[in-house]
DNA sequence: AGACTACTGTAATTACCGGTACGTTTGGGT
DNA sequence: ACCCAAACGTACCGGTAATTACAGTAGTCT
């Protein structure tokens, strides 16, 4: 292969100076994630995705082999999306109450968004279908802000500011204070998309239990 | 063909002294149920829960409607369910920490289980194509138990043994901490079953943050 | 028993959809 | 300009599944 090798080597995504078959792959995997969101896997329909692509039924088949391997693709390019957009706005070496509470605000508004509740709903329906693939997705969602949030809870124990013997632990513990009640409604209400008073209100709360609490569990 | 007695259907878990028609459809609501929960709305097959109920199409048709209405009449009976399954065993006048446990792990046994998570999966993933459905579903099954813990903790602040502003909302962020993690790998993990001793270790260390900081609201 | 109704069985109808075949066009490299 | 693989457009195949039609059967009520 490597056809003359003149130099556009680069191009790792969607880079204006993308091939033709990298334009439409992305084209696919756009107007897939849209119909596949739209619908679900099941009612998802190949001809509708190619009718938002443009590009011809073929060549969809050509690149993506079928309906799963298409699937796949645009579920994968989501997982990449998702780290670097669960990359928390770290609050360094802020106060305790202040720091949790910018990460929180941070995390919550992201996470209640119609996209990324979508693309939830849809893992879950799937992760039958495609268990290695739900699995991969809660991994990265979960893992990387979790990470983060521990590493600011370490430094907050040096500064003295705080008790806590597990950090990862506790990072969890915060997470699950902040997101379930809404994570419960809003998968179940489409409609019903939250304030932002009240995500606010939520992450006070989460915030005030949080550390109130949280040296119970040594 | 089958002459005299073709129905081998010596209906099982149903009333003895009901018409044919309710022994019809409670057969059906049973396989629709089954096979709604193993394929999930779109992939289920209308001829496959005949198939299991014994009857026929056409009374299966003339009963529901259609696909539709025989997966509302499914949810239906579910959501009924619910009210009665969700009843918390009740901690009545036990200390805090030990009527907190047993709610606990009362409710949060049940959330794992299998079936109870089948369920949560295709509500979720029909959410949007039946919202009353999905939200009736979710008042049922949080209203109940919440009223319920409401009702203890406020018994528990009479007994002058912790001091709680708004117990419904004390009551939720309980739940909350109860469930989150779990519910959260359970719904991406399919194959993933907590042990009991994980439900346990969970619901201690929920305990534990509840007690501890929920005063904090205040 | 007779009549009225509900259930059964099966086949037909209809629609949709994933996937493939195939002849035509296009655009970039030489 | 020429070539050829990639991309296109579209008709078509095979299968599945919801829904209906219809003719026969079994219960039930009087």
């Amino acid at each position: 292969m490597s056809p003359s090798d003149s130099g556009p080597a680069d191009t790792p995504t969607v880079e204006p100076e993308a091939g033709r078959a990298e334009l439409r792959r992305a084209a696919f995997l756009k107007a897939a994630r849209e119909v596949f969101l739209e619908h679900g896997y099941e009612a998802a329909n190949m001809a509708e995705i190619v009718r938002r692509a443009g590009g011809s039924l073929s060549t969809l088949y050509a690149q993506f082999g079928g309906k799963k391997g298409l699937f796949e693709a645009m579920i994968d390019a989501r997982v990449s999306e998702i780290t670097t957009q669960m990359q928390l706005e770290l609050a360094a070496h802020a106060p305790l109450r202040e720091g949790l509470t910018r990460i929180g605000e941070d995390f919550l508004f992201r996470q209640v968004q119609p996209e990324n509740l979508n693309f939830f709903r849809l893992m879950v329906a799937q992760a039958k279908k495609f268990p290695e693939m739900a699995e991969a997705w809660s991994k990265r969602a979960q893992e990387a802000v979790r990470r983060a949030l521990a590493g600011y809870l370490e430094d907050r124990v040096a500064a003295g500011e705080i008790r806590i013997a597990n950090a990862e632990q506790a990072a969890s513990i915060y997470f699950d204070l902040l997101r379930s009640r809404m994570q419960f409604r809003t998968l179940l209400m489409p409609s019903y998309v939250p304030s932002e008073q009240e995500v606010r209100e939520q992450v006070e709360r989460a915030v005030k239990v949080f550390i109130g609490g949280i040296e119970s569990l040594n």
